[in-house]
DNA sequence: CACGAATGTGGACACTCGTCTACTTTTTGT
DNA sequence: ACAAAAAGTAGACGAGTGTCCACATTCGTG
């Protein structure tokens, strides 16, 4: 009882792949897909609906899986460093420049490593399937909460509070993903992109910072 | 002799109304715009060769009436401030801040008046059509570059060099598609949505002011 | 006016698509 | 080991599609 012999992950791939280079997920053809994937056209009936129910399968699946690859790989990076917390006021030392730097890193390297995936995914993003769109701005949403809380575990002071630190990370979360755009489309450019992605969180960081410091009282009221 | 009796703007409204509510441009049948155009099936092939012709067609036209608007707009706002320069270091005082209010405002009021449009052109800007991709993208530098000289201009002294600028206003622009994305989709979050926008855009100024501060040489020296 | 280009119409072709029903093969729990 | 459930196959139907050809209409300009 169960998958089978592995046709759904089959036709998953093929999905992402045709649609990573060809067209959106809503737009492929059943048979198409099945056709890529070397199975009969009624065999996506056994496993999805439709193709939102197969896009969310997807998203489930790559989104947990990039997820954690993530989560662990930044432990480890933690872990590998343990002891050297960084000031708050150090963030924009090299101690703090060289972790933006890691965690740039991570993220670019993840998207070179599964490229079809993510480009559907960026392309859903903004998709004309509702369904879709939810479930991919939910995950880039957890990826922001993820990284919020791991600054924070990071620095011996709350650089600012948890909200505006939660808002920075989603801004910066959406930022990368043309930032990994451009990377996977431009080889050539990829070392100036990354730099620029590590100018950006630095700005975003140094920008809280002097907001804070500037004018606690009023952004404390202004936050209703 | 010339556009008959606009047929070929009929074709694009149609376009876009469709695409916007139901699917991406290229997934867009013929017979399907035509028939919500009034139009027999072969009228299209009389105005486009395909659909990525229609699409950059469209962009051409509401693009440039965009970018049209809102220079005409900006510019009357700085007009009707006249004299009113804004110091460098003042750019995060009040009278900077509602430069900053306005400009969001621009550009979140003109996405409210064509919907429409405006969603295509973001979809397209991760789509499937590599051509529409790069016709979206110029756009949006182009944006930018309005941008970046604008705010150049309304300064005393230069905020920071030239290439900085440029980067910083196309960070903005990209940012701004999700604010003003999210804008459309939850009419009731627009307040929030507006003061998050601006936040942003102050948090970036004040975080390359910063970075100025903190360390020129290094930074001049890490621009190749 | 009258001619020609631009624009729009109608019908027809071969093709792909999604979906349905009926049947075969494989996998799996007990 | 056996039976049932899950996975996969085969063929066929109607609807919709892109594209082409030949014909009608509009419109501007000589």
């Amino acid at each position: 009882m169960g998958r089978g012999s592995g046709g759904r992950q089959k036709l998953i791939d093929a999905a992402l792949e045709l649609a990573s280079t060809t067209r959106s997920l809503a737009s492929l053809g059943l048979r198409e897909v099945t056709r890529c994937a070397g199975l009969a056209p009624n065999a996506f009936y056994r496993h999805f609906r439709d193709f939102d129910d197969l896009g969310l399968a997807a998203v489930d699946m790559m989104g947990g899986e990039l997820r954690r690859g993530l989560r662990e790989r930044r432990l480890r990076l933690a872990r590998s460093r343990q002891g050297s917390v960084v000031s708050t006021k150090g963030v924009v030392n090299d101690a703090g420049r060289q972790n933006i730097r890691e965690t740039v890193g991570l993220v670019l390297d993840f998207v070179t490593e599964h490229p079809t995936a993510y480009v559907v995914g960026i392309r859903e993003l903004n998709g004309s399937s509702p369904k879709m769109r939810a479930a991919v701005r939910r995950l880039l949403d957890d990826f922001a909460r993820d990284m919020a809380e791991d600054i924070q575990q990071m620095l011996d002071a709350p650089m600012t509070d948890a909200v505006s630190m939660q808002e920075i990370a989603r801004q910066v979360i959406y930022q990368m993903t043309f930032f990994s755009m451009d990377y996977l489309e431009q080889p050539q450019r990829r070392d100036e992109i990354r730099e620029q992605a590590e100018r950006f969180i630095l700005r975003m960081f140094v920008g809280e910072m002097g907001l804070q410091a500037m004018a606690p009282k009023k952004k404390a009221a202004a936050r209703k």
